[in-house]
DNA sequence: TGCGAATATGTCAGAACTGACATATGTTGC
DNA sequence: GCAACATATGTCAGTTCTGACATATTCGCA
């Protein structure tokens, strides 16, 4: 399974500009994780632009705080497909994710 | 859970268009079709380009023929995370994603 | 400093997903 | 018509993901 490797990878954070020297990624893994943290970006943004906290999200998602909090994290156990799931749930719309997946970073 | 749903909701086929109506989908739920067809197309489009067969594409991703021809039809039990790991295995940039979700159908 | 609220991190049973296989349904050239 | 190849669909055991809970850490703010 190719996820069993991607668990260990600990690109932990945000320093993913950096990562791709610190691992060893291929560009297709690399550019995962981009896809990852973009998303989990718009999902906080989505958030707190609409001054929620992560339990009220959470509620409104079904889920829980400690996932949400996962989530904006882009920490390596949450999926994108949750990612994407949460983002349409807290109003985003196709349009918004392709954005967040064209805008670079900060 | 939410897909548990969702599996039964039988969207099956390409006419997402129609599907709103049909079945009672909420905007979210909607959008998150229109992603996953989004997807299926790309990967599609990314292995008839480079002229490989699903088998042979299945083999370079490390899958199977049959998951192959499921992530090409938005199958409901393929889930958008494989979808995005494919498209990016099979060559995808992050701009490719970005511009597959913002582009219309057709 | 000390407190309350918010966010982060670890764990795990149960739910969802995946690769693989079997088999069915096209599609193409003869 | 019918091989040969490509794609589609059904099933299932093993793996991964998820919500929930416990707990820790961070962040104001008085």
């Amino acid at each position: 399974m190719r996820a069993a490797k991607r668990k260990k990878l600990e690109y932990a954070g945000w320093r993913v500009a950096d990562a791709k020297e610190f691992l060893k990624l291929s560009d297709a893994e690399m550019q995962f994780v981009e896809v990852k943290l973009a998303l989990a970006r718009l999902l906080r943004k989505l958030r707190t632009g609409r001054k929620l906290t992560q339990m009220e999200l959470a509620e409104r998602l079904g889920s829980s705080q400690s996932r949400v909090a996962k989530l904006e994290a882009g920490d390596p156990t949450v999926s994108v497909d949750l990612l994407v799931r949460s983002a349409l749930a807290a109003g985003a719309t196709k349009k918004d994710l392709a954005e967040a997946l064209s805008s670079k970073r900060r």
